[in-house]
DNA sequence: TAGAAGTATTTCAACTTTCAACTACCTCGC
DNA sequence: GCGAGGTAGTTGAAAGTTGAAATACTTCTA
């Protein structure tokens, strides 16, 4: 340890190879975002609710507890139960009762509401690639899949944040 | 040209390779850009509120007209003004009539807002080390910075959306 | 087998964001 | 110097989001 000193260290800020990586990418990110959102909006979808269809038109029956679609489709319990409705109006998915837990219900895909998945699709992965894949090598790709594997694995961790 | 064929073209599916880059890239983001918001959480500021604050703080006489902080920082002119109204509240900013162009409004900083930023600061860039930064190499934040400019560029891109 | 504790989901109230006017002003062309 | 059309910014209502409380179960434990 050395001498005693201050305990509070100095802050690192961004040197400019630092910061122009973070800025570029997350402005880039949010751009790319609005758009594939745009591209969707012919289709009466958002990003959001179009991962909430995708993930429950990949299920087994086409149908999943509330709480796990939540979960993979990364959406709150609460916003899920809200769009939920709002899709239940469409006729895109209905509620169903669950026989052997009777607090829980399953979110259920409708033909109409796989219908109107697969014809956003794609659109969406036609818009996926324009935006953001078709700039991309392979090697991009295997690089970016390793950076992000290391930022979401680190990301468990716990900010301390002074209150 | 080629004999008439169906005008549709194949959708173009994405591989596991592609499907691997692509997904890890949106969730990790969404995941951090969740942390970061939590970190920032204890100092009563939002992302967006930060970005607004630090372009604010950044610009000369920190004051900016309206239109040009909600571009610089990526909000839009309405939900800007709503924004403004609540920081107002807080003593954060003030508005101040424009002399040249009385449509016009500039967003000033106020002493106790560059205070709140100036506070906020340190944790948010440590934050952005801990979340995103600190997990890339040199060569990383580089070939990022590649990436995303290549991203950003094609994003004017007009994508064809069958209504 | 009662009751405490936990879980699944919805609802409520507060807040934020968006969209489409709307007001007020500037600029240009004639 | 007037009017058409553009620009700056705000507003209010509607829609979306959130976190906490409420509801209705299930599960555990003694």
């Amino acid at each position: 340890m050395a001498a005693p000193r201050e305990v509070k260290k100095e802050t690192r800020w961004l040197n400019p190879r630092e910061m122009k990586a973070w800025r570029t990418y997350i402005i880039a990110s949010r751009r790319m975002l609005e758009a594939l959102d745009s591209d969707l909006a012919g289709y009466e979808l958002s990003m959001a609710d179009y991962e909430v269809l995708a993930q429950l038109s990949d299920a087994p029956g086409r149908k999943l507890r509330m709480s796990e679609l939540a979960e993979i489709a990364m959406v709150s319990k609460s916003r899920l139960s809200h769009r939920m409705k709002v899709m239940e109006k469409a006729g895109w998915v209905r509620r169903e009762e669950c026989p052997h837990d009777r607090r829980g219900f399953f979110a259920v895909m409708t033909d109409k509401g796989f219908k109107a998945i697969e014809k956003a699709a794609p659109t969406h992965v036609e818009s996926v690639r324009n935006r953001f894949l078709d700039h991309l090598t392979v090697k991009d790709q295997e690089d970016l899949s390793k950076i992000f594997d290391r930022v979401q694995s680190q990301l468990r961790g716990q900010f301390i944040n002074e209150e």
